[in-house]
DNA sequence: AATATTAATATGTAGCTACATAATAAAGTC
DNA sequence: GACTTTATTATGTAGCTACATATTAATATT
């Protein structure tokens, strides 16, 4: 066969997925079965299989043996969002980067804190604020505890000088994050830090992180008013 | 071989998650190569080369052609957020599910809209400003714009009776969303609407859907107050 | 020494076969 | 007729081969 001709799995998904826009296949019909779409393609069935697998993966197909593929009828909206290291994304904005700790110590974590960890018992856990600046203004106001069973390392890191948040994720790598993103009204304390109007309406990305079962840190981090976060493509 | 002890790509994938996760592949260093790997883990390079491509994918390791697999050194935290249909956002809170339509009617769009659009020239689109409730109670209040030169059959839907949010992602499928999500105040007509105080914080998600490089939608969804959004797994 | 050509290398991919698995339908049994 | 067993069907997957492609390194050319 003509090997110009040949199709990739990308292209394969990218035509079953046209036919799922202009509704040759339309929400809730159910697909050929791969055999049939890959001789109509003219390309093998893994081919189909590998197209179909990454449809599936972004929520516009669902499979189930012997019951075939179909179309889903409600379509979710789905989307990728990516949070680098705070000074990544300050330097990538052309900004220059500055850290500065405002505190750091061992206290009794507070109900919400221990919830977002799954725990009962209250102890104590190390608790961080610090203040992340863009070009010398402040960026982003971060509230983190560290749960030093997991982590006890955290204890001889020199937080002064580099942000938990870059040694962490530099060096304790998870494997599993929760996230979720609400707005909030800037209280006086974060107003001050912020350096911005109490009151103000502000964006909050809340994440929590995992390796294995063990919880590692669970953050506050509170955006400079205007701060807007963005899907990739 | 016995076939019980074959590994599945997915098996593999965990595999190699786990030793960059217990940095025997630290940040920044560079992996064996796929046929390595494979000798090692007694499979066929085909089946690292799937697990491979789905570490790449979800930002833990990068490939280049002849230059191998490096484990990022910065790794980003990559998560996927799903934004239902609201009626069905609402029903799976086990809430009751209204709609109210404030208004439609075609208008001159604002700089701020062409600009997501990436027009340059102003025209008039449908406007639609309406609200959804939960339980009897608001709970997000769209504003909308519709480019009636993409979807003219808009025209001929009744909106007082079916949302444009429900008609257009059953109807006008799309091949791209930009989202955003930032923080707003309630102003006094979006607190009057939504049941708050004025000057609430509100989380507002942003999304503008496209059809090839046509443009069909873009919504400001805010939210009531305490909305969260949440990522998946 | 700068540039162009060629070789080597690791990943990317298609196509094929063989078999596994899950869900369903059909047939058989009491 | 209710239950169990068996066959059927569509997707899921591994392993193999062959070749494509991008990138770097080595070599040759000017």
């Amino acid at each position: 066969m003509n090997r110009a001709l040949r199709l990739s799995w990308t292209d394969v998904r990218d035509r079953i997925q046209t036919r799922i826009l202009d509704r040759t296949y339309a929400p809730g019909d159910k697909l050929p079965k791969d055999e049939e779409i890959a001789e109509d393609f003219g390309c093998a069935r893994s081919t189909v299989q590998r197209a179909m697998q990454d449809l599936s993966q972004s929520g516009l197909v669902e499979r189930r043996r012997k019951g075939g593929t179909t179309v889903r009828a409600d379509p979710v909206t789905r989307a990728t969002v990516d949070i680098p290291i705070t000074r990544r994304e300050v330097e990538e904005r052309g900004c220059k980067y500055d850290y500065q700790l405002i505190r750091s110590e061992m206290e009794i974590a507070p109900k919400s804190v221990l919830a977002r960890f799954g725990m009962k018992v209250p102890i104590s856990l190390l608790h961080i604020e610090a203040l992340h600046l863009a070009d010398n203004r402040p960026y982003i106001l971060e509230d983190r505890w560290v749960c030093t069973t997991t982590i006890p390392e955290i204890m001889n890191v020199d937080l002064a000088q580099k942000s938990a948040n870059e040694w962490l994720v530099r060096n304790k790598p998870f494997s599993r994050c929760d996230m979720s993103f609400y707005a909030t009204k800037a209280s006086i304390d974060v107003a001050a830090q912020l350096d911005t109007e109490l009151g103000d309406a502000l964006l909050v990305i809340e994440r929590t992180t995992w390796i294995g079962n063990e919880p590692i840190t669970t953050v506050q981090a509170v955006t400079s008013p205007g701060y807007q976060l963005f899907t990739q493509s």
